[in-house]
DNA sequence: CTGAAAGCGCTTACAG
DNA sequence: CTGAAAGCGCTTACAG
């Protein structure tokens, strides 16, 4: 059988006391049994188990990470991000998909309190943030990714939803549109309801008006058909702004299957800048968020949350940056 | 503080034997007393620990998935259909990103092993399978998904690799291309040999030598740069195969970049069907894997194997289906 | 520097 | 139908 720390224990003649320590690196052990004990543990491939210790020291190395889907490429390279941040600190990472589904939110909340997860990320969207009632009664540490909600007091990393919507709307503007669209996520994403105010308002203190029917709510798998009922009014926008690549992609596929050619007869503009952004035909205009970035500091939040569950939350906010490729141009140039 | 079992047992007058037997629905317990302690749990907002049920029952209902990039769109998809089908189930899955690399599988490997993890499944390539010993050798049920080590005798998913390669090989020929070129993955990479070899003998079938020169290997970053060596041969492929669709979005970009026009000058076929397939310019013709199959699969084959671990190891093969786009053509035609 | 002992929060024979 | 008790494999004061 496998062997336990008691094993070990008996093979070396000391305690299991002591066997814990050398295994710790806590308290003081003579340099020679210290070896002694550890030549033994590799012989017998010893290996602690964490279920145990974890009973024990209340510390089970594992973090939830929370997200609409990891299948979508924006959420995958966060959370490859996550992962390895992680790693770095002794961390695992239990993947839980909700889309945006309040049950799904909740049902993982509890499990991930029973798991005893040392910590959660909470990069997903969600209507009542009750769900995460089974996380926030128990005391779990719970920060917040990409996502606000200003009833909850945690910590949160986002990036500037509002000044990367401002940017789309600068960069549209400047080339000259008018006329403009948006393809927004739904109502209760607190980022995109930012990306458009951000947008909105640049759009007006230039003076443009936003034709609320040139305002529409999409859910990813619709992004495609909703485009094609932006593109189909009658006075149809000369550039759409997409709160997601993957929104924009399925406009860049809409306006391509009525014959529009895109950026001549619409520009299109996206935000998240994942990989998908590069391979689209034309190449995505888009507002990128600093993914790595996002991964890497918000585990570093939860691990100082975790430290010190005291302390005021922080709240960090990271830049977005607009990139510019070949989705965008004058409106109805002929650059091509 | 967090109610215990103790608690539960105390405020119902019974003992910790019976609420355990309630909350596993084990044992007979009197309807009244049952449903008594129910509500007393539920008053109590009181979740078993599964910390302290994994150490008694053996049972974590976490598993392990080890992929080489859970960025890469192909490997989020299986993620999410692990995720989806443990769930069902009641196991929670433990991202474990690898690169392709034997060291980070073997952290993995002993990771996974001293969570206790019920088992683990193997997307991930490696140079040697030994890196897997920390779990084989303390028998953690294992399964490989869409990899194979004939020297390891566990329970493996796959899809047919061999014919995949030979549906790219057939579909080309048909279209008149007589010379190919192959974007192979690393040779570790037992699919990726299949798939060439696959392509290979329907080419040689045909009557079609494949020069060597033009078989290249590349990791992910490097694709754009080795199709480009082999678009600049003096005797270019008319065609190129390549293992993955990262890959094929890399000749497609190595393509453009040398102001070769697809498919006109050069037919690329992929291999995955991810999402990002569909959006390349021009949309990628690809070898499909039935992904969400896959990951169904590989799950409730690992559950079975975790169930009866003494069995001999299934071996389970999927077909992967053609799907033709506009990136591949008639070689040097005008069809535009 | 090292060990005996209690305890983490459950499950599981076993006895009645 | 229900409970007393042992045990899972560790960690952690505490005593010496």
């Amino acid at each position: 059988m496998k062997p336990t720390i008691y094993d070990i224990a008996k093979e070396a003649g000391v305690s299991i006391a002591t066997v814990s320590h050398v295994i710790n690196g806590k308290g003081k052990i003579s340099k020679e049994r210290r070896e002694e004990i550890r030549r033994i543990m590799a012989r017998m491939g010893y290996k602690p188990s964490m279920i145990a210790s974890a009973l024990t020291s209340k510390k089970t190395y594992a973090l939830g990470l929370l997200v609409p889907d990891i299948s979508n490429p924006f959420f995958a390279e966060i959370a490859r991000a996550v992962e390895d941040e992680g790693q770095r600190y002794g961390y695992s990472v239990f993947i839980c998909s909700t889309d945006n589904n309040d049950e799904k939110v909740e049902r993982y909340a509890a499990l991930l309190q029973q798991k005893k997860v040392d910590g959660v990320i909470i990069g997903t969207g969600m209507k009542e943030p009750s769900a995460l009632e089974p996380l926030l009664r128990n005391g779990v540490p719970t920060v917040f990714l990409a996502r606000e909600f200003p009833s909850v007091r945690v910590p949160t990393v986002v990036v500037n939803d509002y000044a990367g919507g401002a940017a789309a709307a600068q960069h549209l503007i400047e080339l000259g549109h008018r006329r403009l669209g948006v393809l927004a996520e739904q109502d209760s994403i607190s980022s995109s309801r930012e990306r458009v105010r951000g947008f909105r308002q640049t759009a007006e203190a230039a003076g443009i008006w936003l034709d609320p029917a040139l305002i529409i709510s999409s859910g990813i798998k619709e992004g495609k058909v909703k485009a094609l009922e932006l593109l189909q009014r009658e006075n149809r926008p000369t550039a759409i702004f997409c709160c997601n690549d993957l929104l924009a992609i399925g406009a860049l596929q809409a306006a391509k299957g009525t014959g529009l050619s895109i950026p001549y007869d619409c520009s299109i503009v996206g935000f998240d800048d994942t990989v998908l952004a590069s391979v689209t035909d034309p190449p995505l205009t888009t507002v990128a968020q600093p993914i790595e970035q996002m991964g890497q500091t918000v585990v570093q939040l939860l691990l100082r949350h975790i430290g010190q569950p005291g302390e005021p939350p922080e709240r960090i906010v990271l830049p977005p940056v607009l990139s510019i490729r070949q989705s965008s141009s004058e409106p109805a140039c002929d650059k091509r």
